[in-house]
DNA sequence: AGCACGCCGACT
DNA sequence: GTCGGCGTGCTC
């Protein structure tokens, strides 16, 4: 059990047993929130904390002209600047450090990234504690009788009717009330301190996030379901490795029960004593995710996402730093939640791209669970029905274990994809003839349709019949989306609204047409198409507003005919039992992209949806309208599933010579001008190369090349890539990059930052 | 990233 | 005469 962060304000700082580094050393290297590359000296001060100077304390330290918050990382007794020149700390702030696993963590994470690792500790840590809060959960009071208040009759209460109401109270709740609880039913201070004083209840302060001592009841609140034979196999195969490091991809197609799995490997976790970490997608940590959790275990079930508060941030860290939450559940950025008893990692759907940080810390949480679990010995569970192509080489490779589930609960095998070419065909907001037949006839048999399109608004553009001018973005290389509700052009990249123009700025005419459908076309059209039924659609714009998206859905679950149309924001998760038919509009617009990974994502897609279609007692249809009906990737997607295409993708992959079989890394460049993000990337990329020289260890770098959508917010968008056969040798030179980079006077001139395993090239 | 210093344009 | 624009430089 670690040490410290008490749940009782006064029980904090307990002294660890024996500090690693010396007990009184001169110089701190101290890590501050700085995308500084580099560690700070302090001298160490005249207060020193109970346990000695250890790293993972936080102190409180002046910088350039301010204070903040760092943390301890190294304790020396020299340091390389002269101790003349180094400032005191301010004050230490902990009496024990930061959990280990957590500052392990860290370090790891800003090596691999190459990001600073000031920067790093400070964006993992809870808002409170970077601002230097202590290491307290919050608490509260909990009441219940004594043992003379269980013998004695109310009625010895006399005239004290309230008093002797509030005893009855707590006589029904043997493990006691919390006081808020005791304030919902109308009893205040008074009576409380009334009872108290005569000795009859006792009031405990305990931490709002708390594990029960397990009643008679057990900490399962409902039985496990029964597994099928392929679900028993692969639980059975993570009971063989509790407790070591055991890599397993659970590769299970939509419907199978891979939730179940989860939930019975959690119970073996908390039967161990241990805790489990589970990541989700961001779109997928719906309160029905949380709640199914919270129904099988009666144990507290941290929830970690963007809609908590600060205080509720800081207990959960808290309760999973010291073990009191035996499950922790949350996005990407849980992945660097402390752990007292790590007992195994689950990463659900881990080939979604939500893992992936695009910004600043560019960190992948579903690697970094790997490496976490590597670190802990502990397994680590990747779960999908369709895997990224990095897992699958792992499984391939006999590194990670294969485990399938290829049977689903209901009696229908998943959907296959019906290619429907649209060549030559007209169309109505968006659909053809055969599309809108078979909607129809899925509305009369009284169910449901889901109308997949990934393009909000109501066009993707606005153009003019008479000159061919198209509504494009002035601060960005992107054309302007159409939208109705409300009317105007906007950039989807740099969030730029204008109105809608009267005529062409080109030429004058007033002939401007939409071109292209969005999802607010494809609903009005279905609106027209189908007057009687109800069209519901889910995109970022309809749902913005609060609880919009779970009214819907509460809506769609009754089960009565109804269209959904919808963006991948209705793909992922979601159960939709009444929907039997999935008309994909365009399955052209992602398949043909630049990005090497474009066709890999549009068919995790593309399964995602049909994987909508037919979960309950009737079988589903899935139509998919494209241009390109013959094209062979398509095709085999379609005929043979995804598993297959996978396998196609990987050896053309091999064959390319990307990811997985090579590594790549990525450095980009922006400024305000062309020429300044240019040429540092060249400069760069010549210095690289000199360094590379002819031995270069198999490490390319190719560049400077234009970015992909080149201008941005009127900034202009520059990289390099480089590629290596090894990890180790690509790391080297990203590193030394990152160092060049940072020594670089003109660099200042330019935003540059390393993504490391890139996951899109823009 | 912050936060200062520093040297040139339109305002009370 | 000042307020304030963002270029340049520094942070143990």
């Amino acid at each position: 059990m670690t040490a410290g962060y008490s749940s009782r304000a006064s029980a904090g700082g307990q002294l660890p047993a024996t500090p690693s580094t010396p007990s009184f050393p001169a110089v701190l290297g101290v890590a501050v929130p700085t995308p500084l590359r580099r560690l700070f000296d302090y001298r160490t001060g005249p207060s020193v904390p109970p346990g000695g100077w250890q790293p993972g304390l936080r102190v409180r330290v002046p910088f350039g002209r301010r204070e903040v918050v760092g943390i301890v990382v190294e304790c020396r007794a020299h340091s390389e600047v002269p101790f003349a020149d180094l400032k005191p700390i301010s004050a230490w702030l902990d009496a024990t450090p930061l959990p280990d696993d957590w500052l392990w963590l860290c370090r790891f994470t800003a090596r691999y990234y190459q990001h600073a690792l000031g920067d790093t500790l400070h964006q993992s840590l809870p808002v409170l504690l970077r601002q230097g809060r202590t290491l307290e959960a919050r608490t509260r009071e909990r009441w219940r009788l004594t043992a003379s208040g269980r013998d004695s009759s109310s009625e010895r209460l006399g005239r004290a009717r309230r008093q002797a109401e509030l005893l009855e109270l707590l006589r029904q709740h043997p493990r006691g009330l919390v006081s808020s609880a005791i304030a919902a039913q109308g009893f205040g201070r008074a009576q409380l301190d009334a009872l108290a004083g005569k000795g009859l209840i006792e009031c405990r302060r305990e931490a709002v996030i708390d594990t029960p001592s397990p009643g008679s009841a057990g900490w399962l609140a409902e039985p496990a379901l029964p597994l099928n034979r392929e679900q028993g196999t692969a639980l059975a195969a993570m009971h063989e490795g509790l407790d070591r490091y055991h890599p397993c991809l659970l590769h299970g197609v939509t419907g199978s029960g891979k939730t179940e799995v989860y939930l019975q490997l959690i119970e073996a976790v908390i039967a161990r004593g241990r805790q489990a970490l589970v990541l989700v997608p961001e779109i997928g940590l719906t309160p029905q995710t949380v709640a199914r959790f919270r129904k099988r275990f009666r144990v507290p079930v941290v929830a970690l996402h963007s809609g908590i508060s600060d205080g509720e941030r800081l207990d959960a860290w808290l309760a999973a730093a010291n073990g009191r939450a035996p499950i922790v559940i949350g996005t990407r950025s849980a992945i660097f939640t402390p752990l007292a008893n790590p007992g195994a990692i689950i990463v659900d759907e881990e080939h979604d791209g939500s893992y992936k940080q695009q910004d600043g810390l560019r960190y992948h949480a579903r690697d970094l669970a790997v490496i976490r679990a590597h670190h802990h010995g502990i397994p680590v569970l990747l779960g999908s029905a369709t895997p990224s192509l990095e897992s699958l080489a792992q499984a391939q490779a006999g590194r990670y274990r294969h485990l399938r589930l290829t049977r689903r609960a209901s009696r229908h095998a998943p959907a296959r994809l019906e290619l429907v070419d649209l060549r030559g065909r007209p169309r109505q907001g968006g659909l053809i003839a055969p599309a809108i037949d078979a909607i129809r006839h899925t509305l009369a048999a009284g169910r449901q349709v889901l109308v997949f399109i990934n393009r909000r608004g109501f066009a993707p553009t606005l153009a003019c019949h008479t000159c061919g001018w198209l509504a494009e973005c002035d601060h960005c290389d992107a054309r302007l989306t159409l939208h109705r509700q409300p009317p105007q052009l906007a950039c989807h990249h740099c969030e730029r609204q204008q109105p809608l123009p009267d005529a062409c700025p080109e030429c004058g005419s007033a002939d401007l047409r939409p071109l292209g459908a969005g999802t607010e076309r494809a609903e009005e059209t279905l609106a027209t198409l189908f007057p009687e039924t109800p069209v519901y659609r889910i995109d970022r714009d309809s749902t913005r507003r609060k609880d919009a998206f779970e009214q819907a859905l509460t809506e769609v679950r009754r089960g009565a005919p109804c269209l959904l149309v919808g963006t991948q924001m209705l793909a992922k998760g979601h159960h939709l039992p009444h929907v039997t038919l999935v008309v994909v509009i365009n399955a052209d617009a992602g398949l043909y992209a630049s990005d090497f990974r474009a066709l890999e994502h549009s068919a995790q897609l593309l399964i995602q949806v049909a994987g909508r279609a037919g979960r309950a007692e009737h079988p589903g249809r899935v139509l998919v309208q494209t241009l390109h009906s013959d094209d062979p990737h398509l095709r085999l997607l379609a005929d043979n599933g995804y598993d297959a295409l996978a396998s196609q993708l990987l050896e053309e992959r091999r064959v390319a010579g990307l990811p997985p079989y090579r590594f790549l890394a990525l450095a980009r460049f922006e400024s305000p001008r062309d020429a300044d993000a240019t040429a540092l990337a060249a400069n760069a990329a010549m210095a690289l190369r000199d360094r590379l020289g002819q031995e270069h260890d198999g490490v390319q770098c190719l560049g400077p090349v234009p970015a992909p959508m080149e201008r941005r917010q009127n900034r202009y968008h520059v990289q390099l890539m480089l590629s290596g056969a090894q990890r180790s040798k690509l790391h080297e030179a990203a590193a030394w990059l990152a160092a060049w980079l940072e020594r670089s006077r003109e660099a200042r001139r330019v935003r540059w930052s390393l993504d490391i395993d890139p996951q899109t090239l823009s």
